[in-house]
DNA sequence: ATGACGATTTACT
DNA sequence: GTAAATCGTCATA
């Protein structure tokens, strides 16, 4: 057995509605400051196609501080901040100076699961199933411990968080469906466009 | 300086 | 089905 392959910059230097499906079936890891590795499928992901997409932080050419990382080469994790509560994850792809990315929305758990499970209790405050885990943006960086700590790490080189390659193909693991993103309703046109995909047949995507 | 709002989650009716 | 939680960010002044 070989060590797992890492997702490379020139993995991700390409379009967002084209990384979005691709990462699906993919392993996402964080590894803990103490060590302890995390881990989980990629079971939903989200294309944010930059200026002209009126859903994307980076509409109309937007650039602050919040977004910067946007702006930044491929492989750039760009962390985020929302309703005063909750972190999102973002994959930067595309080309330097193109504000594009792909929300990671959900995973299946694999190692590390009980301290992930720990994580979401800690939050919520109340008893955790497996589905509940990762199954939502917010969800997937409570399990992970991801916050804004890590906004602009870079995930082609980082040891604390990373994307690896696993199956050799789309189909592996079953049928892709796709459709509009969520919580976009403010975009217009854009909220209808559907650049979101998840695998039918997980039970851990953020809508049952 | 101020006000409106959010790439969500959770609980409650 | 509706609404609360909760605060950083952004546009406007």
């Amino acid at each position: 057995m070989t060590a797992a392959e890492r997702w490379s910059r020139a993995d991700l230097a390409i379009a967002p509605e084209l990384l979005a499906p691709a990462l699906l079936g993919q392993t996402l890891v964080r590894t803990l400051p103490d060590g302890t590795r995390l881990s989980g499928t990629i079971v939903e992901t989200e294309a944010y196609l930059g200026a002209r997409d009126l859903a994307a932080h980076s509409a109309g050419g937007r650039r602050t501080a919040r977004n910067e990382v946007m702006y930044g080469p491929p492989g750039l994790a760009y962390v985020y901040f929302t309703y005063g509560m909750h972190h999102c994850f973002n994959v930067v792809c595309g080309a330097p100076e193109e504000p594009v990315a792909v929300l990671i929305r959900a995973m299946a758990p694999l190692e590390g699961i009980d301290r992930m499970r720990a994580h979401r209790i800690a939050r919520a405050g109340r008893s955790i199933v497996d589905r509940e885990i990762a199954s939502g943006p917010a969800r997937l960086c409570q399990a992970l411990s991801i916050d804004r700590a890590l906004n602009g790490i870079d995930l082609v080189t980082s040891e604390e968080l990373f994307i690896e390659r696993a199956g050799d193909g789309a189909t592996a693991d079953g049928p892709v469906q796709s459709g509009p993103r969520i919580g976009v309703a403010y975009a217009g046109e854009w909220a209808r466009v559907e650049l979101r995909w998840w695998l039918a047949a997980s039970p851990h995507v953020s809508k049952r």
